[in-house]
DNA sequence: TTCTCATGTAACTTTATATGTTGCGTGAAA
DNA sequence: TTTCACGCAACATATAAAGTTACATGAGAA
């Protein structure tokens, strides 16, 4: 299977956002992350749903912030994207006659649902702006030159 | 992406396996898991290579069990698999020179890694011996009726 | 009004991976 | 020597993320 990175797309994106008050549009954050505006806006979709951001099109168009990054956390932008899949691994049947596989389900039911809650409590600590927060600490770590220590030319 | 779903397969047949002493042939252990020889002869070798399992060939041949359940644990046997992926997302890109990335993925591979960690923890705490003995407890509750209880006829 | 910019969305392609399938070779027992 | 069963390579299928193309829509600029 391969991995999921919306999650880490998104957040890549937000805290880019978070650095302007500037309406951003899909292409220049495509550009920083090095893939496609479509998605870029596909990955916001559902973010744009939720109100997090808002999106304006035309001169000047782009996405901004539109919520309380103090109050957003992982958990939310994670739920906004439609819950994806957390594990890579599952049962091979759910509800089976068989009583070897129901024990085997049971094991790693257990296991797989306690690794679910823990990300889940995790994402649900950690809000945008403590996110932002640590990236201006590692901007200053760096030296604070100007936005050429957080731009994407490599 | 798709689910792994070999971890519970092979669980499934090694329980098989441990509820009698006579070797099971591949076609066999395939049926019960409405499945294919060869995807069970796959997922057996990495198994097999680590001296958990034999295989013979030829008339009354088959897979026998080689270990004693009671040591084997659950993450020899994932290990035994390759270690497989156990989470379906994961960060963008690795070593970016992007801080907001580094930021980014700092907390999200932080929650990744601790997921990561329980799950193995918890894989190492169950031995098969366990999960042989939960499946005749539940054997038991179910009626402990002759062998049709555990077959797959449905 | 007309042109340009930027999003919205559908449809298609690409890529990666688990799983399923076929075919043939090898060794062991009947 | 025939049959059984594994070993393994090669190919096919299924699914999902990611990338791409194309076109419609709406908003501001000229």
């Amino acid at each position: 299977m391969r991995k999921d990175s919306r999650l880490s797309g998104v957040l890549h994106v937000l805290l880019h956002m978070a650095e302007t008050p500037d309406p951003i549009t899909s292409e220049a954050l495509a550009a920083a992350m090095h893939t496609n505006p479509v998605v870029v806006r596909r990955i916001m979709a559902g973010l744009r749903d939720k109100g997090y951001v808002r999106s304006e099109k035309g001169h000047g168009g782009g996405w901004t912030i539109a919520a309380d990054l103090a109050t957003l956390t992982l958990r939310d932008i994670y739920d906004a994207l439609g819950e994806p899949d957390l594990l890579a691994m599952g049962n091979r049947t759910e509800m089976p006659g068989c009583l070897v596989e129901q024990a085997v389900n049971a094991a790693l039911g257990d296991a797989f649902a306690e690794a679910e809650a823990l990300l889940l409590r995790r994402f649900g600590e950690v809000t945008l702006a403590a996110l932002s927060a640590d990236f201006h600490r590692r901007y200053l770590a760096r030296g604070g030159s100007p936005d050429l220590e957080h731009s994407h030319a490599h």
